[in-house]
DNA sequence: TTGACATGCAAGCAGCCACTTGCATATAGT
DNA sequence: ACTATATGCAAGTGGCTGCTTGCATGTCAA
């Protein structure tokens, strides 16, 4: 399992999840797409697949595949660590 | 404000954390200490103070100064965001 | 099969980050 | 004042990381 917290440490595979919140599913190539237009974030085909896999590595997107396409679910599951490891004091 | 984000990216500054969620108010050198005896990390105090910076950043970490001594405490206030932003779809 | 589409792999490079090193400042005790 | 204690500042360095580049693999439609 990769590092969770390194995963979260880079805006653009934060505003990747914060798309994939949006709309569950999307491809690689429409992730492209709507990083640019709602993000304004000019990264490549090849950079964005380099995140999606750390994020997958960190266990935050689950991927199936279908035909020639993968599609990409967000999954939070691995962010309880963060309000279970400091938790807030009341 | 800093990076709350790329503040959690590094394993001794969570590890900072832990040490404080278990007694705030400690200071750097009790830090220093700590750190070696139950985490096993052996970093310089100087390193130790760089992260505290950082996380004094982020608003992870709050200061009060008495005389020659500066007291740190948790504040995991921030942390809010990170649930807030990717919430559970309960 | 041919071509277009969608993704995967890997090497190279530039910038950043954690760490060290050395010195400086400030407070408290004697 | 003098010393020890506690922290602060700043430059230099090695390694990691995000990005690019180029090519390869795999799938679908005609």
């Amino acid at each position: 399992m990769g590092d969770l917290y390194k995963a979260l440490a880079d805006p653009t595979r934060r505003a990747i999840l914060d798309e994939l919140r949006q709309r569950d599913g999307q491809t690689l190539y429409e992730l492209c797409v709507r990083l640019i237009s709602n993000h304004g974030l000019g990264s490549t085909r090849q950079a964005i697949s380099q995140h999606l896999d750390v994020l997958e590595e960190a266990g935050l997107v689950r991927t199936r595949r279908q035909g020639r396409f993968k599609f990409h679910d967000l999954d939070t599951a691995p962010l309880r660590e963060i309000a279970d490891r400091w938790p807030s004091p009341e």
